[in-house]
DNA sequence: AACGCCTTCTGAACCGTTACGGTTCCAGAC
DNA sequence: GTCTGGAACCGTAACGGTTCAGAAGGCGTT
């Protein structure tokens, strides 16, 4: 096997069709409409194709004339690193792409990192429509992406007035944890939380930046904590929450770590990932901590690292997530698009998970107070 | 923040010149070449392309006229859910685009899975460059690939004349796993490798198979084995190899088994992947067979979970692999491309490491026969 | 002989942009 | 008062295709 070799310039469609004698049309006929020319002449096209090394039809040609380019963005504005460890974040990759699989459309990953503050990037990818995951509210290459007249699906977050959107129900789904962590008996807790925002902030998240938070779900799943926990009586500006701007195991630990040191009394640490409560988990067993018995945790996800260690969770289907999104990008239900305010909202079901690291608290005697 | 209102009909450079009164060239250096244009000037392009919607210069039309897409494709004949699971994938995928972002380009994942025989998702993809991994040597979208007119690397296989390759001396790294044991006393091993050729043969892998193995680096593995093991008096056509056409844990595992079943006087199970060697030990280990005591396993990666579990093995740097071949493709050595046969081959450093899975056999007797 | 129909092929418009090689204008030098 | 040089802007020609409305010719029908 061997490359063709490369002539002087670059074979096209108008000079393979000068050399045959015959018009552009029927040239690219021979390549898109089989059916609209005769067999023996298709023969000779491709066959003089192959010997002036033509290698078919421009690719961006073609998508300047269809308006099609086939293929879809997809915007992160994490490093890849992130992308490609983080058990979510692969398990939503892997759904967009079954979703481009499916339809024979190609998945194109935009270099738009943190320390990327150029958005051209963005107005210069030709693509179809985008696939937007794990953005803060105020990204500039959000706002490069809905500027393009093309649609857009944006993953969790943030949510959009008329952009499309799917994801779970964060709210309900922390309300239904909270409510557990409160069952069980629980007043003194404290919380272990993703980035809030772009500013990095490794430690206490008081409550002016938990309300400015520019991740949405952070943010909502905050509130859903507080609201549930309010209810009950515990005042929520007192309730630790430590936040981690980088989203491993370990940081999980250094966070719960903080927050036993300075709030010993604490008989449950919620944690907005799993990944965060695996580490407190660590942190717990450094400390000689049996969970649940001294302390409860858990997580939220539903990984497959959480299931094996037993943790309380809350699952949501992480490759189901990109698959909604990227057929709801690329399915014909596209059409309605055009009238405003029909955003498609597709959300996901969620799962409460009981594992083992939750239980009662050991002293319950505080619960005896009251009038 | 809400979405531009979508006019009639899109507005284009050209309808934004005719609205200023400008030529298109101006409107166009007003985005490309801000030096070209008085600063006031651009103000009212802009401010006017805002009014209007118009969302920037269109990016596929840009491409056509640029001749560069700002995009590179890679092409992967692997189910997606394999390159999201497998560490070597995975890894490989990571420096690929840790490559792109580094200069700003998109990188298009292209969907040419197993089950996919239309060629034409790689013609039509507008990209500036491919990137080959993990592709048979027949494979109908890798000769579509080889066909456009843009540069392309190919990491570990196939071997092809004039293309630019990245990838590590398997024959020279199998040489040094096969030394090891043959170094520690061992005459009677099993091999375990991954698919030969995309059909299917989960089972025995007799020599004609070996031979004309589509996978080219699985095809150098084994005769790297059949050469240091021929040297030393072992008759390689009766060493079982078994092969299996997935790449997971349990594949190794029941590969293991059905060799062992077969074979039980081999005392080295020598496997052509960290993974499927995983299995192995698994495997091993439900027999009660000890290892390295009752038998030797190795492996070929070097991947975490491996060290993990001290399996012996050939490290390649995976993420290196990936990065450098992202590079290459997108580097300005570029320049040389035409200049034929000066195809670059970047071979990467392998690390034979001896971990506890390896030892002396434990019956050494049918070592004493000879003169 | 006129008519309609099918197959096969063509001509010209169009997709939206940037490269290229200008022209115009004006301030300052001489 | 002419010349010069740079800044600002412009017109034309691609870039490489797709598409649609027909033209030309052959053939069967009435």
């Amino acid at each position: 096997m061997s490359r063709p070799i490369r002539t002087r310039r670059q074979a096209t469609l108008a000079s393979l069709a000068a050399e045959l004698g015959v018009s552009r049309t029927t040239v690219s006929n021979a390549y898109n409409r089989p059916d609209q020319l005769s067999p023996e002449l298709r023969r000779r096209v491709l066959e003089t194709a192959r010997q002036l090394g033509y290698p078919g039809p421009d690719p961006v040609a073609r998508s300047l004339r269809t308006r099609k380019a086939g293929a879809i963005g997809l915007l992160l504005t994490e490093n890849l690193s992130y992308a490609f460890r983080d058990p979510v974040a692969l398990g939503v990759l892997e759904g967009i792409a079954l979703a481009c699989e499916d339809s024979g459309t190609g998945l194109q990953l935009l270099p738009a990192g943190p320390g990327n503050e150029d958005v051209s990037t963005v107005h210069k990818a030709g693509v179809d429509g985008f696939v937007v995951y794990s953005v803060p509210d105020d990204d500039p290459h959000l706002s490069g992406v809905l500027q393009r007249p093309v649609p857009t699906v944006i993953i969790d977050q943030p949510l959009i007035d008329g952009v499309d959107r799917v994801g779970p129900d964060d709210a309900a789904a922390m309300t239904a944890m909270a409510n557990h962590v409160v069952e069980l008996g629980h007043r003194s807790i404290g919380v272990l939380c993703m980035r809030l925002s772009q500013d990095r902030n490794d430690g206490p998240a008081p409550l002016s930046r938990q309300h400015q938070a520019h991740y949405h779900t952070q943010r909502t799943r905050l509130n859903a904590l507080a609201t549930t926990f309010s209810n009950v009586g515990v005042e929520w500006s007192t309730v630790p929450v430590i936040e981690r701007f980088d989203h491993t195991v370990s940081d999980g630990a250094t966070a719960a770590a903080e927050l036993l040191d300075a709030n010993p009394e604490v008989t449950a640490l919620i944690c907005t990932s799993d990944i965060l409560a695996l580490g407190a988990l660590e942190e717990a067993h450094r400390r000689g901590l049996r969970v649940p018995a001294d302390l409860t945790i858990t997580g939220f996800d539903g990984i497959a690292d959480a299931q094996r260690a037993g943790l309380t969770t809350v699952h949501q289907p992480v490759q189901d997530k990109g698959h909604a999104a990227g057929s709801l990008l690329l399915n014909p239900a596209r059409k309605t698009s055009t009238v405003p305010g029909s955003a498609q909202v597709i959300t996901l079901d969620t799962e409460l998970k009981i594992g083992t690291t939750s239980a009662q608290p050991r002293t319950t005697e505080q619960h005896w107070f009251g009038p």
